[in-house]
DNA sequence: TATGCAAATGAATAACTATTCATTCAGTTG
DNA sequence: CAACTGAATGAATAGTTATTCATTTGCATA
């Protein structure tokens, strides 16, 4: 790992306090994807931010809650994505499932860091129930969107035989796949074939849908 | 984690080699499910398999090399389980693909303690490179002989329009993220569920099989 | 430009964990 | 059954890493 500095070049003394956390959580980003959770110490993060050692528990107490909060960042930045595609009222609904695809399989969420962290947090679910429960929250919500996206789309094509919910947990199953693949054999799988492969996957339960690529 | 012994209640001296190892290694995964990956000590694991402090460096010189060889149990039991479903020279090709998924969704593979051991490698595998070297293999052999009996089946129904690779891309996607599903909220979705969906899946593309369950 | 003060530093400390190895132990052999 | 052998032990050691806090630094205000 190169002791390159995650943000500015400069240290303003007076940076807002947040400014300075989220500079911290970038830090502990790069450093769990270079060197695994396991391996990232708080010398590493405070050295990839350009920072000193103490740092990191005068913003964030200790170790663990860095941790926690790094979770809570990538969990936030996801979940508010998805929420303002649910939310727009201007979309049909195809549309808003197309964005959603779109999202999943977007630069910001497919960042190969980002994936690293995803993954090294699930490893570690069972373990740590407080984990799970940052993100048990956003998962359910998602799933009741989505679902009712797919549910419309029944409604609309006359699709009898489909069933949203089973639709919707295959869909999230696959793209949970797909970003494992993207993350692990990176040179086998790019974004936009990945997201190629979900469309395919909608094609095949909304067959007059989703003809447009 | 309850100091319960991994294995037999005695601890017969002249165990061969390979036992102790494989004992090891079966305290070394219900720690990593308990504790994370991050979480496990050597500690730990002596005491999950009811010996002493120095067995591990004995057997397996670092504590490293016993994690590895741990993946590497793990990585072997999938792979020669899938391998003997492929070897097979009775079954159709269709109950072949059908064992892989029961395979895929059964007790042996979905145990939450091996899958969260899968998942803790997973997302370390970025910055440790070795661990990826010891499923690289595997995961493309695997998928080299499950696109080839989608290709078979292919031919044998006339389904013009399949693309056996991408089929097996989304297949492999899918278990990973039931997988995941199983491991992370196991309340919400169990092996045979998880098995549903995948036929699901594969009904889909091969409409006119898979039609039995 | 002096004073106050929060932010930041990093050497020192405390806590933890992997590894070593002299010793013990249990089974085997002559 | 005494001597031998290799497995197993676990206290001691070496190494690593999180956390603390007395000190320094840079900015804001008077």
């Amino acid at each position: 790992m190169e002791a390159v500095k995650t943000k500015t070049n400069d240290t303003p003394r007076a940076m807002p306090k947040q400014a300075r956390r989220r500079q911290l959580i970038d830090a502990t980003i790069v450093c769990i994807a270079e060197k695994g959770l396991s391996g990232t110490t708080m010398a590493d993060v405070t050295q990839q931010a350009g920072l000193s050692m103490g740092i990191v528990n005068l913003h964030f107490q200790r170790k663990e809650k860095l941790l926690i909060e790094t979770l809570r960042f990538i969990s936030d930045e996801y979940t508010s994505g998805l929420n303002k595609i649910f939310a727009d009222e201007i979309m049909t609904v195809e549309e808003k499932i197309i964005a959603h695809v779109n999202f999943d399989f977007s630069r910001l969420i497919t960042d190969r860091n980002k994936l690293a962290v995803w993954f090294a947090f699930w490893g570690e679910t069972k373990s740590r129930p407080t984990y799970l429960s940052i993100c048990a929250n956003y998962i359910n919500e998602i799933a009741v969107n989505l679902t009712h996206l797919f549910a419309l789309l029944k409604d609309q094509g006359k699709y009898e035989m489909v069933d949203p919910e089973l639709v919707c947990t295959c869909y999230t199953a696959l793209s949970d796949g797909l970003w494992l693949d993207l993350l692990v054999t990176p040179k086998g799988l790019n974004p936009s074939q990945a997201r190629a492969i979900a469309m395919h996957y909608l094609r095949t339960q909304f067959p007059k849908h989703f003809l447009t690529d």
